[in-house]
RNA sequence: GGUCCGGUGGUGAAAUAGGUAUACACGCAGCACUUAAAAUGCUGUCCGCGAGAGCGGGUGUGGGUUCGAGUCCCACCCGGACCACCA
């Protein structure tokens, strides 16, 4: 390592400190712990980009340097911290930028990493750099196909045909996060007036067309399965709040009853619903069948005639319907001939045909019951049905009423409250046997599909010869070590296979037309190469699928790639499992994650799905008996146990940019290139943090980035004149000097605010703190008080005021700014401990030697502590309150108690004047806080 | 339509087991330094009345609880995020 040669200017000079340190760091690895060594192991996460666009922008940066502080303070706390990073490089993002710029995926990517990776270097993170993954390397795809090959054999990926978001414009199948309601866009573009009304249009997030429905047979995963454990998995560990509300809503658990009404469809048939309001079903007074109800054929094929044909077009008509269409508000609907029977009320009501029921919610049929819910009343006020109120408490002459009550027109039930009915009316179905309890999920399976190019390949081959025979994977020899029982699965997969795991990974071909196709198939399909495979059971001609995986699926698991990747030793090689057993027992689950709470519901379920399963299948078995190898090392026991992939999680809050969100089309997107260069990027990254409340977001404005750059600079030269005014024969004595009074009662408590509000995130008060003790340090300097140090050579003080600041104070400060301002302490830093020559009463350049050692960075310094005794002032100012309003305000000594503080409050005059000799009645005292008279 | 989060000076924002509202910063104004400007430093800056001490008002709106409410409760208005015909 060549010799360290310190910067000796005065000026703060960002532009060339900075990328000085970065390489010093990565020289030394100050970042890069030994995983498998070290004896603390933090694991410290955030989400990894996707590299669209033209680069990084400051929202990025916001959330990359708030992880990034917290990363920086946990090690500084004697943690071993592991902050990898990488690209999130697949899927239609990149996609789309590609065929934006007309350039192709493959070509752009290597552009957007390079950039990125500049970005990233530019902001001075805390990175592992040995560590990187990308997503479209196929080193790690490799794995995503290998996880999708052991969920088809578990028989958690099937085969299906489902309905698809379908842009007629792009001639694509859209994922759902690519659909947006048109109302958005409007309010996007002009703000004025614009309100979200329901049944807005759905459309593409590119064309902006309507967009439509279409079935096509896709590959699912089952997350249904482990809906419960999703479920009951929230509770044990430490999230943001909203993100758990936001995915217990997605997972979308209703109890209810699964009823059953017989219907003269057929000999005895019957139509089974499902409701979470038993206590309404006196109420009800026709059902509703969705167009995709399994009996619709058995219908069309018995009615007759006119009402056939008029059935038959209905369901064509909804089938095909977009979902602008189908979303409107007027309920359309059509009456079959046919009737159920009400089982409770034993009344015949009519079965119709209406899209607004769901196929895909509960059983895809429902019991109306006009009196009590919107939309059948709107239902049945189309359709001429009749409206029975059966809980009384709203007016149903004019609307629906949903809300509790007590019922009527029920029978026996009359006059219970709805809450006693529900649970009678259940009891009572269970007994009689027409229906059961029931829980319905609002969560779907996984649609993993994606007729696109850029993406991961889908590991499966299609044998025809074997699917007519009825055979597949599930019929041979290895498929007999599996758990799967479900015949009619074995049917349905008839002819599909796993690539063979030696075969691994199916590499995604260099396709020169990338464009999605518009036949629904993927343009891999375009490549005969590619697609002619040999069948792995008979060895015949055999097709490759060729659809690609949801992008989500790549990054559903790269956390657990992150630590592996370089690291093989013992047993463990990178090509034969995705995880290194030893690392992995040691540095997982994540202990921090930190991320947008855009992904509240897709990454974040999708990998805690994904881990579960692992989990299940047995992958974090380290144990010696498991067949994955022996565990070595010293393993953390992980708070949420091993079922949960990410212990901690926080959402940060959105950068907004001149009080509006950032986006293209409003073009204000602030890229931080032009902002490090202007101020480097220890300014940029405290203003970023300064914004306001990390959690909660902030607004980046170029007027507010000047503050913190002055006070970057008045840190430096605090740092800097105290350094250069302190005489050099004496620094023994002044290392010596010990704080007293205002002056240390000042350091605890900015250490402890910094510390606390670190740890919580609250970056913008932690740097308002060191602020506030920099404006007080810089006033004791400036002003030369003598109180606050001890004993002072007197004349010395008048040249040298900013010796008034004492090393510790002056370290102190530096080493809670370092996580904000990495760089600059780290240059300053090295200035305060370079040793001294004498002769020239010069300090001189640290030598290679010594940042050889192993702990030579601020960076690995131990946080400062704090005495909680010391962080309290001696002296605290007492409001004095009569009748609840402030009328004076006296400084006393901290912990006076009431009759004293009552005696001091009734010396005031101010206090007095509002008294006039009125008798106190009651004295409200709260500890060094307040006294409330009350007259 | 549902769920969640928010609404505090000219601006970004502090302060919640109920206890000094506006910390910290930006902007602005004045002053110092300068030939001048920039930079830097100092002083002031919630609003109204007042020369001043001071008095009164003030955290989206209207109520409520309380000695005391930005904070808790009820109703409403506005903004944002996510979800959305979920039975």
């Amino acid at each position: 390592m060549k010799s360290k040669i310190l910067c000796d200017n005065h000026d703060y000079n960002p532009g060339q400190i900075e990328p000085y340190w970065q390489k010093a760091w990565q020289e030394s690895a100050v970042y890069e712990p030994d995983l498998l060594v070290v004896k603390q192991p933090f694991y410290n996460l955030m989400m990894f980009p996707y590299p669209s666009a033209e680069g990084l922008h400051v929202g990025n940066m916001y959330a990359f340097c708030g992880s990034d502080i917290y990363g920086r303070f946990k090690r500084m706390q004697g943690y071993d911290v592991f902050e990898p990073i990488g690209l999130d490089g697949f899927g239609i993002h990149s996609e789309n930028f590609a065929l934006k710029i007309g350039q192709h995926p493959k070509n752009v990517i290597r552009r957007t990493e390079a950039n990125f990776y500049r970005q990233l270097h530019a902001i001075g993170n805390a990175f592992d750099w040995s560590h990187r993954l990308e997503t479209y390397d196929s080193n790690y795809y490799k794995w995503t196909q290998w996880i999708f090959i052991q969920l088809f054999k578990n028989g958690l990926a099937y085969r299906a045909k489902a309905s698809v978001n379908w842009c007629p414009s792009c001639k694509t199948v859209l994922a759902d996060e690519q659909v947006i309601n048109k109302s958005k866009v409007k309010s996007q573009k002009s703000k004025v007036g614009t309100r979200v009304l329901p049944g807005d249009r759905q459309v593409c997030e590119r064309c902006q067309s309507p967009v439509e429905k279409r079935e096509l047979s896709q590959w699912f995963f089952k997350t249904t399965a482990y809906a419960q454990r999703l479920l009951d998995g929230l509770n044990k560990i430490d999230w943001s709040e909203k993100v758990k509300i936001a995915q217990r809503n997605w997972l979308g658990r209703s109890d209810g009853v699964l009823l059953k009404f017989s219907s003269d469809i057929e000999r005895d048939s019957f139509i089974e619903v499902f409701t979470t309001r038993p206590d309404t079903i006196y109420g009800a007074t026709f059902l509703a069948l969705a167009p995709e109800h399994p009996s619709l054929p058995l219908i069309i094929d018995k009615s007759k005639g006119l009402l056939r044909q008029r059935i038959r077009e209905y369901v064509d008509y909804s089938k095909n319907k977009s979902f602008e269409e189908r979303r409107i508000k007027s309920k359309t609907g059509i009456k079959t001939n046919f009737h159920g029977v009400n089982p409770l009320s034993g009344e015949k009501v009519s079965i119709y045909i209406a899209d607004y029921v769901l196929p895909s919610y509960g059983t895809g049929a429902i019991m109306g019951v006009p009196a009590h819910d919107q939309r059948d009343f709107e239902f049945a006020k189309e359709h001429g049905i009749e409206i029975i109120e059966v809980v009384s408490g709203g007016d149903i002459s004019k609307e629906a009423f949903s809300g509790e009550g007590i019922l009527v027109n029920s029978d026996k039930f009359n006059g219970l409250s709805s809450n006693t009915s529900i649970q009678r009316i259940t009891q009572h179905i269970k007994s009689k046997h027409i229906g059961t309890t029931s829980v319905t999920w609002h969560l779907r399976d996984w649609i993993i599909s994606r007729q696109r190019y850029w993406g991961s390949p889908i590991p499966i081959i299609y044998c025809q010869k074997c699917g007519d025979r009825g055979k597949s994977w599930f019929s041979t020899k290895e498929a007999k070590k599996f758990k799967i029982l479900n015949l009619k699965f074995k049917i349905e997969m008839a002819g599909w296979y796993p690539v063979p795991e030696k075969d691994l990974p199916v590499e995604l071909p260099y396709i020169k037309n990338f464009k999605p196709t518009g036949t629904g198939v993927s343009p891999l399909a375009q490549d005969p190469n590619f697609v002619k495979v040999k069948c792995p059971e008979c060895g015949g001609e055999a097709r490759r699928e060729t659809d690609v995986s949801d992008t989500f699926l790549d990054s559903a698991w790269y956390f657990l790639r992150y630590p592996s990747i370089g690291m093989e030793n013992g047993k463990w090689k990178m090509e034969n499992f995705p995880w290194n057993p030893e690392i992995t027992w040691k540095w997982l689950p994540v202990d921090m994650y930190i991320g947008g709470a855009e992904h509240s519901v897709l990454h974040l379920l999708y990998s805690r799905f994904l881990w579960k399963v692992f989990y299940d299948l047995g992958y974090f078995d380290f144990s010696a008996k498991s067949p994955k190898g022996q565990l070595g090392g010293s393993a953390k026991m992980p708070v949420s146990g091993w079922e949960e992939p990410f212990t901690k999680f926080r959402a940060h809050g959105l950068l907004i940019s001149k009080g509006v969100k950032m986006s293209k089309s409003r073009g204000n997107i602030v890229t931080p290139d032009a902002y490090i260069e202007k101020y480097g990027a220890d300014t940029l990254r405290c203003y970023l943090m300064f914004c306001g409340r990390f959690t909660q977001g902030g607004d980046f404005r170029d007027s507010g980035i000047e503050g913190m750059s002055r006070f970057l600079k008045r840190i430096w030269r605090l740092v800097q004149k105290n350094l250069k005014l302190r005489s050099f024969p004496s620094e023994k004595k002044i290392e010596n000097l010990k704080l007293r009074g205002e002056a240390e009662y000042m350091m605890h408590k900015t250490i402890k605010r910094v510390t606390e509000d670190i740890e919580s995130l609250d970056y913008n008060t932690a740097i308002a703190a060191l602020m506030e003790w920099l404006n007080a340090l810089e006033e004791r300097a400036v002003g030369g008080s003598e109180s606050a140090v001890g004993s002072r050579n007197k004349k010395n003080l008048q040249t040298t005021n900013y010796e008034l600041v004492t090393r510790e104070e002056v370290e102190t400060l530096l080493l809670l700014l370092a996580p904000f301002a990495p760089h600059m302490t780290e240059e300053l830093w090295q200035r305060l401990r370079a040793p001294i020559n004498a002769d020239k009463n010069q300090r001189i350049s640290a030598d290679a030697n010594q940042q050889k050692s192993a702990l030579w960075s601020i960076h690995q310094q131990p946080w400062p502590k704090f005495d909680p005794k010391l962080a309290e002032s001696k002296k605290i100012v007492l409001v004095v309150e009569v009748n609840g309003r402030v009328r004076d305000k006296i400084e006393v000594d901290r912990g006076i108690d009431r009759e004293e503080a009552e005696k001091l409050a009734l010396k005031s005059n101010k206090v007095t004047k509002y008294l006039q000799n009125k008798r106190v009645k009651r004295v409200i005292f709260v500890p060094d806080k307040l006294i409330n008279l009350v007259v």
